[in-house]
DNA sequence: TGATTTAAGTGTGTTAACGTACATACGAAC
DNA sequence: GTTCGTATGTACGTTAACACACTTAAATCA
């Protein structure tokens, strides 16, 4: 197998420059994440900071009477557990891995040290976390006004993006969840966009099988995040 | 008028300490902020951070088709422009004055200096900027899974937490543009609220008669959020 | 004082999503 | 090959918010 190099598998990886990567490299250590682990819950202390490569987590939130919404969702783009750096410790959402896949994580105390350098790494993970409060503000929009339809295909366009392969393993029971809907009303959504022709499923498999089809079906904000992630986050970062 | 001294008008100020605080107090210039002024709008260039006193400012999110809703409500516990220090110069976000009031503001470069030291103002900011965060994604959770009529609520409180007098200048119309809904939806709202005796109003002036009775009609996501705020920006910041 | 603007209230029909209940149907395990 | 668990489909009535059209009423100003 022809695995990418360690530092081209995380977009926060590759964009740091060399002394400050060289510095880090010997307390990253890889972690494995399984479908529906939680990495933190709400309010739990921060004690690593995690960065996928090929897994995607979902950031929840949970109300009192149970129901929750997904808030915003990290891939190979992103860490998981910015309140590390950000001061607070912890955070109201919880993490859960909605793809499963490889991760890696560096311990707290190693990141505090080199984010309190102020230094590039500082400025990479605060650019970042803008464009993570980005998809969570689009994401409180779309919740208002969008409908189940849109954002089931913004939904599976997100996780897309953050994968290798055009099939999602996920169960509309699953997607009703995070979407903060009814799983009725995700099979509801999903046959409409089956009977388009823009994706295939059977019990918990999903193919996409038109992707544009799926980008002309779903709402602005999937593109809107999207362009504005490519804005703060671009291949060549000039730090 | 025995006015508040300065460093106790706005929270970040007063959480500063007092050699940071000397070094930015000559650059700190009053700014006057009129109802409905546009303080930015998405995707303008961040040239000063602003910190109300007694003024409201909203951050909304637009779309295509001229909806909108509000995804945070800054007053004198934060500032406006966090992208300014978080690295993307620009945000999607606009703000709008919600609330006629004073204001303070000091210029990008001024702050870049302070934030680029590493020191407390830096973390000061940050931990402000995850209360922020904490907002917007409550929001979020909120537009997906409450009713108008304890949005409504949640607003009225959110408003008279940062406001001095229980009277607050605002029509249905605009509330209905923060909250990106109907206005008659509002209305609805407004006079089932008023017909159980807690608020009154009349032409753009609404007068809170009954707090407690507003928060028990509120869904959690006031006080949830309340009690965060109060956990990232306590009183006696250790700093 | 009267005209005009602006804020708020009302009414009717429509829609998207909800809750609940149940029906199918595939796949793995015995 | 039958059984059973899980994933998906369907069907009902209910609801909150919608769009649109209009009325009432207070404030402002000629």
């Amino acid at each position: 197998m022809d695995k990418k190099p360690l530092k081209e598998q995380n977009w926060l990886f590759k964009s740091m420059p060399i002394p400050e990567w060289e510095r880090l490299l010997p307390h990253i250590h890889e972690f494995d994440m399984p479908l529906g682990l939680v990495i933190s819950e709400s309010g739990d202390k921060a004690n690593h900071l995690y960065f996928p490569t090929t897994a995607i987590v979902s950031l929840l939130y949970g109300l009192e009477n149970g129901a929750s919404a997904e808030i915003a969702v990290v891939g190979n783009e992103g860490c998981v557990g910015i309140s590390l750096f950000m001061g607070g410790q912890s955070t109201l959402s919880s993490a859960v891995v909605q793809s499963a896949g490889k991760s890696y994580r560096i311990n707290a105390n190693v990141i505090m040290q080199e984010f309190n350098n102020a230094g590039p790494v500082m400025h990479l993970f605060l650019r970042y976390t803008q464009a993570l409060i980005t998809q969570m503000s689009q994401t409180a929009v779309c919740n208002r006004h969008h409908t189940l339809d849109q954002q089931f295909c913004r939904w599976l366009l997100l996780s897309l993006d953050r994968l290798t392969s055009n099939d999602l393993v996920m169960t509309q029971e699953l997607i009703a969840n995070m979407l903060g809907v009814r799983r009725e009303g995700v099979t509801e959504a999903a046959l409409k966009v089956q009977k388009a022709g823009l994706i295939s499923y059977a019990r918990g498999h999903i193919k996409i099988l038109d992707r544009q089809g799926l980008e002309r079906r779903t709402c602005e904000c999937y593109q809107v995040v999207k362009t504005e992630y490519e804005r703060l986050l671009p291949d060549k970062l000039a730090l």
